[in-house]
RNA sequence: GACUCAAUAGCUCAGCUGGUAGAGCACAUCCCUUUUAAGGAUGGGGUCCAGGGUUCGAGCCCCUGUUGGGUCACCA
């Protein structure tokens, strides 16, 4: 019987599935398909004269069907491309028997269908580049009709657009939406390159912990899970900084992981629950040292991607080229307020916020409320990379205190494009001064700051055995990718970005509708009237359910016998 | 979380003051020894997101909800 859920196109596909098998043709055939080249290659390196491609291989979907009479044009896409591929008649079935062409071919495949073609490279009359079938493979039917994009010359017709389905169903916007597929490519790239400059110069790669007892390292709220066996909750880690810091105190000069961290909270266009951090640690270095370190590394990220430091985001063009701008955060504050905020004490501060027409909260301790002025009225401003330097101590409790200043730390952030990009710190190393600013946020948390650290006392413990002097530093993949790759939205740089599940509407099982005394074949009949569950069917009239099934009956010709309008009153007793 | 916009055919979208649901592509059938968004002709395809309300009558107006987008808030 034919499935009612199906769309027309839908069921004409599984028609041409099972007219594939009656030829002997399996949609579905487990053998490898031996490749030998790609749509890239071809169309980079064909040249007429030397007569190159006489015998490819290559394997793909086709993305459009040109068919005329017993000729005709499909694209082929692959890993790599789009290719056109010429079927004639006479060259695929050279005997008699055209049904290769006629029907297998022209009838039973589809746009969407994945096959594997041979033949020779030549030019057409229109001077595009194709290949000449002589025989070709089904190697994957499609029997769900993808969204259909047409192009000409880079402009794009019909675009599939709609960000829900090219989120839930990123297989899709991969498909028919090639540039796509370049942002993820550039991304890996991104990360290529930074694991090469860091394996060249000796430091390691690790793996510490997602799952963890205390979530250190940042200040966020954590996802919360448990353990059966210990019976204890763990935490999904927010940062990782914690343990590389343990690893460092173990001994390692250089450790550094491609992390993904999670945290409880807001979601928009900038940020994901669960996202990408690169953490790296260097023994016996300073936060001067590691800026330079930065540099050095985006600029090699930027190179590797566009063979030029320049970048566009937006409107801006950013110029990864070192060394970048540094600005103390006072100083920042200074040149966008005219405020000179350095020695304030806390009442002060607060005034200043008043002044600035800035809101802050009771909760805020001295440090959150500088960091307010800074976001407020700098951070917008700093386009092109800058350092901003030498933070408050209170917001930096896992930082070293400044060589000069002990209300400051040796702490940067790097600002591209008026959004944070890096984070890094000259290592608090002195356990008991760690332990007390551990103490501190145990203060704010107190006066409500949610978001306060906790304490790791191994972490500290680990602090009295010594760790070299060291840095760290801090960079969100997600947002390095939006900014190479000039995405405005995260969740055009993942994957599969977090979102709500999708509704599944609630249906009986037929068995259900059968101890009503339906008959089974008429249970798809009654859901596709809009019935999907008993409880739906309660309160209606026997007449009009009556109608409405003898109508799908009819209009989907299943040639069912139609019950009489007693069974249907029936059918509507038995519920009570 | 607040505000706001959107949801109509497989896809992209139209739909007038509220009066029988449309186009292009895709699909099907037939014709065609044929080339670039695209050969020609004909045809099928709809729970207008869901549920209520107003109305003689709702794709359209009102309310509630669902999902998504945008802006803002929150997010070191």
């Amino acid at each position: 019987m034919m499935n009612l859920e199906l769309s027309e196109q839908e069921v004409f596909r599984r028609q041409s599935l099972e007219e594939l098998r009656k030829l002997g043709i399996n949609p579905y055939p487990g053998a490898k398909y031996e490749v030998n080249t790609s749509s890239e290659e071809i169309l980079s390196k064909f040249d007429p004269e030397k007569n190159n491609f006489q015998e490819v291989s290559i394997a793909g979907r086709i993305m459009s069907r040109r068919i005329m009479g017993s000729a005709s044009f499909v694209e082929l896409q692959d890993d790599k491309g789009k290719i056109q591929v010429y079927f004639k008649r006479d060259n695929i079935c050279p005997n008699e028997d055209k049904t290769l062409y006629n029907t297998v071919f022209k009838k039973l495949l589809d746009i969407g269908d994945i096959i594997g073609v041979k033949g020779n490279v030549f030019v057409t009359k229109v001077g595009e580049t194709s290949i000449n079938v002589t025989e070709f493979t089904v190697l994957s039917k499609s029997i769900k009709p993808l969204p259909v994009v047409k192009e000409k010359d880079g402009q794009t017709y019909d675009a599939f657009t709609d960000p829900e389905q090219r989120y839930r169903q990123r297989y899709l916007d991969l498909i028919v939406n090639p540039h796509v597929k370049d942002v993820f490519t550039k991304r890996t790239k991104i990360m290529n390159t930074m694991r090469e400059m860091f394996n060249e110069r000796g430091y390691l790669e690790v793996e510490t912990p997602i799952l963890q007892p205390i979530p250190g390292g940042a200040a966020a709220r954590p996802f919360i899970t448990h353990h059966n066996a210990l019976d204890i909750p763990l935490y999904l880690r927010i940062a990782n900084e914690l343990y590389l810091k343990r690893l460092i105190v173990g001994g390692f000069d250089g450790v550094y992981e491609f992390s993904k961290d999670f945290r409880n909270e807001g979601m928009d266009r900038t940020h994901n629950p669960e996202f990408t951090v690169m953490e790296i640690y260097v023994a016996y270095k300073d936060y001067n040292w590691m800026m330079e370190f930065t540099e050095e590394m985006l600029e090699r990220v930027a190179m590797a991607l566009h063979g030029t430091t320049k970048v566009k985001i937006g409107n801006n063009e950013i110029d990864f080229k070192a060394p970048y701008r540094r600005v103390t955060m006072i100083d920042a504050i200074k040149e966008h307020t005219g405020i000179d905020i350095s020695g304030m004490k806390e009442e002060q501060l607060r005034k200043v916020c008043k002044d600035l027409d800035i809101e802050i909260d009771e909760t805020f301790g001295k440090g959150k409320i500088i960091d307010e002025i800074f976001g407020e009225k700098a951070e917008p401003h700093m386009i092109q990379p800058t350092f901003i330097t030498d933070y408050p101590v209170e917001m930096s409790p896992l930082c070293k205190k400044h060589r000069d200043n002990p209300e400051l730390t040796e702490r940067f952030e790097l600002m591209v494009n008026g959004k944070e990009l890096c984070n890094a710190y000259t290592e608090l190393n002195d356990p008991i001064d760690q332990l007390e600013r551990f103490q501190d946020q145990l203060k704010l948390s107190e006066k409500g700051d949610d978001e306060a650290m906790f304490i790791d006392m191994d972490f500290v413990r680990a602090l009295e055995y010594g760790m070299p002097p060291t840095s760290g530093m801090g960079i969100g993949i997600d947002r390095l990718t939006m900014f190479m790759t000039g995405q405005e939205s995260i969740q055009d740089v993942l994957f599969f970005p977090q979102m709500r599940p999708e509704k599944k509407e609630k249906r009986d099982d037929a068995s259900a509708y059968t101890k009503l005394g339906i008959p089974e074949d008429w249970v798809a009949v009654i859901q596709k009237a809009g019935y999907l569950t008993i409880d739906g069917l309660k309160d209606v009239k026997p007449g009009a359910l009556h109608q409405k099934i003898c109508g799908i009956n009819k209009k989907n010709k299943l040639g069912l016998t139609n019950p009489s309008q007693d069974d249907v009153v029936s059918w509507i007793e038995n519920i009570k």
